[in-house]
DNA sequence: TTAAGAATTTAGGAATGCCTAAATCTAACT
DNA sequence: AGTTAGATTTAGGCATTCCTAAATTCTTAA
């Protein structure tokens, strides 16, 4: 049987194993705010139900179940902030925590008709790639703020989700997907980056850049 | 911190306690499909917290706080139950379920935006009363259709809930919150009964019949 | 009134999922 | 190669929630 806890380690395994192929325990156990011994024990629990590849001090890979089952949980938390904004009302900063437990508990038929609401949209509220019911996620690799050289623009594709705090700020800033921002400056060192997003100029630290995904302006 | 399995026995406590001050520890037992022994152990839990009163081999009844705690569940179970039918389309024998798991986990605003979306509505889709917001839910204890007497007419106020497929065949029948239903004929002894509902004739099981809950018909 | 029989509780145990502390392994630097 | 810092695993524990089996208490009917 599938628990909700493994449910979560897959989808976590998942995420972080875009662009890498093996994730490491610890990478895990802080994205997940649970100790190193914790993730060790799921992950064996989860290598013998052949949901993931693992040897000991290696690192960990999502067989093609694995695979599957974290799709279907990305799928609907992703179609849960679209519906919760979209349908529902729900400002932007407070979905992602209620569809983090929604999307454990609710049916086939659920996600179906949520879908089906929304006119089986590609793309959640923050910019995320949406899997299709039973195919790959493709989310493509964007740069994050952080990059883009002073002088240039770029549109914003996705954000970090994980942080309702930060996406007031972003949403404060105006800096949701599809929004132009230029970056007038990147000042040396650490220091914050100096923005301009919709007429308006802003300081940004360098954490929260890298936190807003971007590709280049198509004009 | 309450957990999910608590708010379940205190809503079946809650549900059991309609009519009755003290409920027993097998009628718990048998409503969950649980070990009377399962049961005694977490009421001793909850009565630690102070969320029942409870004293060996003499029962059981919710404190204020443990009603409280129920009410506020059943509130998101019967919103839920029309929220489903309502707005996203379900069928009406399979919004218990679903119901029965998102009770546990979504939010107060979740559960705002869903009475605001149904016009703050009394009644779910069962013929059930949602209890208000922070006020007592006020049921009326109906008849269930086995206590009408042959001849007589009655209005479907609700049917339990429960059993999908009970609900599916209600369906058929017709026989759904606001119906009325004549009884032509109550066979001796333990046998179906005649009914009329809607110009056509069934015979309706004696347990069928008693899970149907009925107002003598006001003309 | 007492002895079934029913209801309830206690005892002991299993699975899940987390923790801390201690042991072990890897990798990197001298 | 040897040491060491960091990552990982093992070991031992705790809480939750369920179970079965055995003991206990209550009820009722002969």
């Amino acid at each position: 049987m599938i628990t909700h806890a493994m449910e979560d380690y897959l989808k976590t395994v998942y995420l972080l194993q875009e662009g890498q192929e093996k994730v490491s325990t610890s990478a895990i156990a802080q994205q997940m705010e649970v100790s190193a011994a914790s993730v060790t024990g799921m992950i064996r629990k989860l290598a013998a139900m052949g949901l993931l590849n693992y040897a000991s001090y290696q690192g960990v890979e999502l067989t093609e179940g694995g695979k599957k089952i974290a799709q279907e949980i990305i799928r609907h938390h992703r179609l849960l902030e679209l519906y919760l904004v979209e349908i529902m009302g729900f400002s932007w900063d407070k979905v992602h925590d209620e569809a983090d437990k929604l999307e454990h508990v609710i049916s086939e038929e659920f996600e179906e008709r949520m879908s089906e609401a929304l006119g089986h949209p590609t793309t959640d509220p923050h910019g995320h790639a949406i899997p299709a019911k039973d195919g790959a996620l493709q989310e493509v690799a964007y740069a994050t703020l952080t990059e883009v050289d002073a002088g240039s623009s770029a549109t914003v594709q996705h954000v970090s989700d994980n942080d309702p705090e930060m996406l007031r700020y972003f949403d404060q800033l105006g800096l949701l997907p599809g929004a132009v921002v230029h970056v007038v400056a990147k000042e040396p060192f650490n220091g914050p980056l100096r923005l301009k997003v919709d007429q308006t100029e802003h300081f940004v630290g360098r954490e929260v850049a890298g936190n807003v995904f971007v590709s280049p302006q198509i004009t």
